[in-house]
DNA sequence: GTCAACCTTGATAACGTTATCATTTTAGGG
DNA sequence: CCCTAAAATGATAACGTTATCAAGGTTGAC
C-alpha cells in the first residue's frame, strides 16, 4: 500500500540497476552515465513518482546539509539582517539553517553546542555569548565566530572593525568642532566595553585635550533590547541634567543612541543643534527616529554572507585549513542627529 | 580507528543485547527494563563514550524532530518576536526550527514547500505570502497558518483579531473627540488592505458622520521595511500638506505610523497636540520614537507559542484532527502619540 | 584482429538505529 | 512447588541510500 517509492522501484520500472538509478537521480556532478540511460531513469522516476528520501541519504553520508547559527537573541534588532545574510548565502549553496538563541547565557550556549554535535550539523556560525566561551564541546563541528575581538584571535572570525568605526565617529565629531564628547557604553557584560573606554581616553590624549570629568556613562546591560533601552534612558535622564552639557554623545550602539535622543527630545535639547548624537550598528529604528540617528553602520548582511561563505569553505576543505580573520570596515552613516558644535 | 562508537559497542561492553541497550539509551518513556540493567548500560555507555547517532535514528523513524517556519522576511521587525515565540515553545518540546524567508514571493514560497517535503520536516508554520497560496504541494506535512483572514478559514490558523484591534483604536480616537481621522494603509499586495478600508468606512457610517474627502492614503507596498518606510514618508509628506489637517491618523502598521510621525515632526506639526497617530503591531521602533508611538499591540511571542503548541498537537494526533482557528485579542498600547482632539 | 584503456553499468555491503517477534526470566496464585 | 501470565531481554530484519569494487562494453591504436 502507500509505501514510499524508492530507488528500487525506479530501477524495476526502467530495467536498470539501482546503482545506475542512484547515479542519475542523486549523483554528484562527477556523473558518468549515458544520455540515453539518464533519460530512461528520469522517465521511470517520473512515472512511479519517485521522491528522494533525504533522511536516508543524510544517514548514509553522515551529513545533514544543515548549519546552525548561535546568537544571543533574534529579537535584538542587530541580528536579523545578519541572519538573513547567512541564510541567503547558505541557501544558494544548498544548506539549510537552524538558528538558536542563547540569551547571552553561556549555559544555554553550551547546550546548543551539545545539540549541534548530537544533531550532526555540518557547521556552525557563532556569535559568542561571552569572552570565555568554551568551544571544545563542539568537538569536530567546524565553526566560524562573528566577532573581531582580540579575545578570539585563535579562531576563524568574521567581524566589523568596530575600533576603526568608533575612531571614525570621534574624528568626525572632532572635525565638526566638538570638544566635549561623551561616551555611552553598555554594562560590564558586554565584552566590548573596556576597549571602548580605552580608545575613548586615548582619543582625548591624542588630541591633546584633557578628558573632562563626567564624560563617560555606563548603563546596565540587559538581555532584551527594550530593557536595555529603558536602562539607557534612566542613565541619560540623569546625565543630560548636568551643566554644562557635552556637545556630543557617542553611543556604543544604536539602542543607547536612541535612548539618548529620546531623552534629549523630551528635555527640549535640540538635536543636533545643541547636542550631536552618534550611534553604532545602523539598525532600522535609527532610521525612523526624529531626527534619524547618525550612526556607524555595520553591514550586517555582508558579514553574514561572508561568514557563511567562509564556513562553507572550511567545511569543504577539512584539512590544511588556515585560520582566517576577516575584518570589514564600518561606515559613518550621516543622518540627522549630528551637526557642528 | 576513529570509528564512532555505536550501540553495539555498548552492548559488547556490558554483555547485554543491543536491543536492551537501545531501550535504555534511546527508548521512549514506555520503557520496560530493570533498574540494575539500566545502570549497567549507562555505565558502559559512559565508558565507551557512546553518543547517539541522530541521523540514523531520524532515518529509521522517518522523522526529524524539526519543523519549518515560512515567513516573508526576518528583517521585517514584525517577525522576530513571533519566531522567538515559536522557537522557545518548540525547543521545550524537543523540536528544532528551520526558518525560511519567501520575500513575499509565492514562487519562493512554493520552493520552500518543496523543500519541506523533501527534507521531511515534521511540520510547518506558515505566514502565507499571498491570499491564493497553494498548500497542496505540502502533501502530508502538517501545517498551521499565521493569519486570521477569512480567506484561510478552511485551515488551522492562529492570529490576532486585527479587525477588533483596529476598531478599538478608532473608538478610542473617537472617544478622545477626534472626528477627522485618516486611514493609512499599505498597497494592494497586502491582503488586509480592503477589509481595513471597509471597516474604516463602516465606522464613519456607524457614528453617523460623513466621511470627509481625502481621508484615506494608500502607499505602495514594498518588500523591505526600509523601503516601505520611505514610500510611506513620500505619501505622508504630500498628505500632511493639506488644509485642514486630520486630527488623527490610524496607520495599519507601525512602520507607516512611524513614517507619519517623522514627517509630522519635520513639518513642525505637534504630536499629539495637533495630530494623534496610532499604529499597529507594537514593534520596537515605536518605543524609541519621539514621542513613542501609540499602537494596537499584537502579542507576537504569544501567537508564536500558540502556533507552535497547536502544530505539535496536530503532529501528535494524526487522525481525527479538527480544524482549529485560534484568535488572540489586540490591545491598545498607549504611549505618547495619541491625545485629545 | 587484438589488446589495453577507458567508459558504463551491475551487484552488494554497509550505515546505526528502531521495531517486531521470539525467548527467557520473574512474579504470583493456587 | 508448579503453572500461568506478565515482565524483561534477545535475535534479527528492516529503513533507502551511497560507495566500493567487479564486470561488461566500447573505442582506438598498432
Amino acid at each position: 500500500m502507500g509505501r514510499r517509492t524508492t530507488i528500487i522501484d525506479v530501477a524495476k520500472e526502467c530495467g536498470l540497476s539501482q546503482a545506475t538509478v542512484a547515479r542519475v537521480l542523486n549523483g554528484q556532478k562527477d556523473i558518468q552515465v549515458k544520455e540515453k540511460t539518464r533519460e530512461r531513469v528520469l522517465k521511470a522516476a517520473q512515472k512511479v513518482g519517485y521522491r528522494r528520501n533525504a533522511l536516508a541519504a543524510n544517514f548514509r553520508r553522515q551529513q545533514t546539509n544543515t548549519i546552525a547559527i548561535s546568537i544571543a537573541d533574534i529579537t535584538n534588532p542587530f541580528f536579523p539582517e545578519l541572519i538573513k545574510g547567512i541564510q541567503d548565502k547558505m541557501r544558494d549553496c544548498g544548506y539549510s539553517v537552524i538558528q538558536l538563541n542563547n540569551e547571552w547565557n553561556p549555559d544555554i550556549e553550551q547546550e546548543h553546542f551539545q545539540y549541534m554535535v548530537q544533531t550532526c550539523v555540518d557547521g556552525a556560525i557563532i556569535s559568542p555569548s561571552h569572552p570565555m566561551t568554551n568551544f571544545d564541546t563542539l568537538e569536530t563541528v567546524p565553526f566560524i565566530l562573528l566577532t573581531n575581538s582580540d579575545l578570539f584571535s585563535n579562531y576563524d572570525t568574521v567581524g566589523n572593525d568596530s575600533k576603526a568605526g568608533m575612531r571614525i565617529a570621534l574624528e568626525h565629531l572632532y572635525g565638526l568642532g566638538h570638544r566635549r564628547i561623551a561616551l555611552l557604553v553598555g554594562g560590564s557584560m558586554s565584552s566590548g566595553s573596556s576597549w571602548r573606554r580605552d580608545l575613548f581616553c586615548e582619543f582625548y590624549r591624542e588630541k591633546g585635550m584633557s578628558l573632562p570629568a563626567n564624560m563617560q556613562v555606563a548603563c546596565d546591560f540587559s538581555v532584551s533590547s527594550t530593557a536595555s533601552f529603558v536602562q539607557a534612558r534612566k542613565s541619560m535622564e540623569n546625565f543630560l541634567s548636568q551643566n554644562p552639557l557635552p556637545t556630543a554623545v557617542f553611543a556604543s550602539n544604536d539602542i543607547l543612541g536612541l535612548a539618548t535622543l529620546q531623552v534629549a527630545n523630551e528635555k527640549g535639547i535640540q538635536v543636533p543643534e545643541q547636542l550631536s548624537i552618534v550611534g553604532m550598528d545602523g539598525i532600522f529604528s535609527g532610521e525612523v527616529s526624529s531626527p534619524p540617528l547618525t550612526t556607524v553602520k555595520k553591514n550586517r548582511a555582508e558579514i553574514g554572507r561572508m561568514a557563511a561563505q567562509t564556513l562553507i569553505d572550511k567545511i569543504k576543505k577539512p584539512q590544511g585549513w588556515q585560520t582566517k580573520r576577516l575584518v570589514l570596515p564600518c561606515k559613518l552613516l550621516e543622518r540627522g542627529s549630528m551637526g557642528p558644535a
